[in-house]
DNA sequence: TAAATTTTCTGATAATTATCAAAATATTGA
DNA sequence: TCAATATTTTGATAATTATCAGAAAATTTA
């Protein structure tokens, strides 16, 4: 982890950012109380049981967030990208991860200090409704994920899996290919199967032409199909 | 639902209650504007796609939350006991229920009006916080959850659960039958898995003298080992 | 109380998913 | 570039879990 000072104007001063209608004093406090860390591809960026240091702000790069489950298996449980929080629940339940943290590619974060986004929260009733509303959002994403992952059959979860990295990172410029390359492995962790299965499965999709393949490039061919696949699990 | 007027001091003053430390300012306003309901053991206290009307918090009884996945198949969320919120995660994203909730026995809540509420959380940052951290906590939970669910198989899965049922509930005077008395199929719902698969298990631990079940009645006797069972999966 | 209904239980079978091994490809590093 | 390593693919088999039907028991209702 490459540390330095720096300006993080896309995390502050992004219009989507949690940020952007602070006052500017608040902003201040911020920006004053802020470091950014670098992250190669496949770098770790906190591991299950470390202590929050600050909050994460991804300004650049992608990051998958996992749980080692039984067997050391992993679960994917939710992937960042510019600018949203890494690592957000476990600093405001002040507790230790209980997750971990990997670099799906050249990433850099800004790093917010504990202390200063606390007295904001404090001193600002808008702001801390805003921070409520977006753990409530994430709760209700990840209650329907545990249905997802627990009810769904294989084709469905990986349907789903397909339409989510669709809405989380989007297309290349040819509006078809998937902005975004995982192992098959990580695309396993991510719908709750097993490598194997999801490497089957994924050329069942493609022989049903409902997307192609070429190495990790995704295609999405036959949007329509893929989420009447997910939907009925 | 029985609607009527009345204090709620239970839920406002408790000492486990995130109202406790309030001023007595802030007490007085969420109590100068809330109502009781009472609930009939198996009543829908509200459905997935209703819209929130204020905070639920229940002052007595038993409450289970669930989802209706694929082909209908209910998959319960959380269970709620005194003086816990039902309904929390809706009403503060903003949007309608995406579960539903249904008493598990006689049971009865206080209903915090939204905009009070609301009024409080913007004026007390501290307030603003715990609410926050409660949050936090639960999708911890809930991000624990998925991988239990997902990962685990029937015999961790069911033994999760029971620990879970003694954990939020307790014990009868006894020290050893679980507060709580649910059918087999809720026992599979909280569990992900059928109701046969459930009265199976349940059946084994008791054959393996793990537990003693007297129809709904579970006694819980070998509890390391049910804990081992729990965390190898 | 008796009938009706719901819940619990058991067994047989089918469907789904995981495991494991080995080969084919792709990627990385010296 | 070539060897070493890692990833992807495929097939066969085993393990896990669901489905379904029917009987037994418990509960509710008339």
């Amino acid at each position: 982890m490459n540390t330095q000072e720096g300006i993080c104007e896309l995390c502050i001063n992004n219009k989507k950012s949690i940020f952007y209608n602070l006052p500017l004093r608040d902003k201040l406090t911020l920006q004053k109380n802020h470091s950014s860390s670098h992250f190669k591809k496949g770098e770790l960026i906190y591991k299950e049981g470390d202590k929050p240091m600050g909050l994460l702000c991804l300004s650049k790069g992608k990051v998958k967030i996992f749980k080692e489950g039984v067997g050391g298996r992993e679960q994917i449980m939710r992937m960042a990208k510019p600018t949203g929080f890494v690592g957000f629940r476990a600093l405001f339940a002040e507790e230790n991860y209980n997750a971990s943290a990997v670099a799906l590619e050249e990433s850099a974060a800004c790093i917010l200090d504990r202390d200063s986004l606390y007295s904001v929260i404090r001193s600002n009733g808008e702001f801390a409704l805003s921070i409520i509303k977006t753990f409530a959002n994430e709760l209700g994403f990840s209650n329907v994920r545990t249905v997802n992952l627990t009810q769904k059959h294989i084709r469905g979860r990986l349907a789903e899996s397909l339409l989510f990295l669709k809405d989380t990172y989007g297309y290349e410029e040819d509006h078809s290919t998937l902005k975004v390359y995982l192992s098959r492995e990580d695309l396993a962790n991510l719908s709750n199967m097993t490598t194997s299965n999801a490497i089957r499965t994924l050329s069942t999709f493609a022989n049903e032409k409902l997307i192609a393949i070429d190495g990790r490039k995704i295609k999405i061919i036959d949007l329509v199909k893929l989420e009447k696949i997910s939907e009925l699990g």
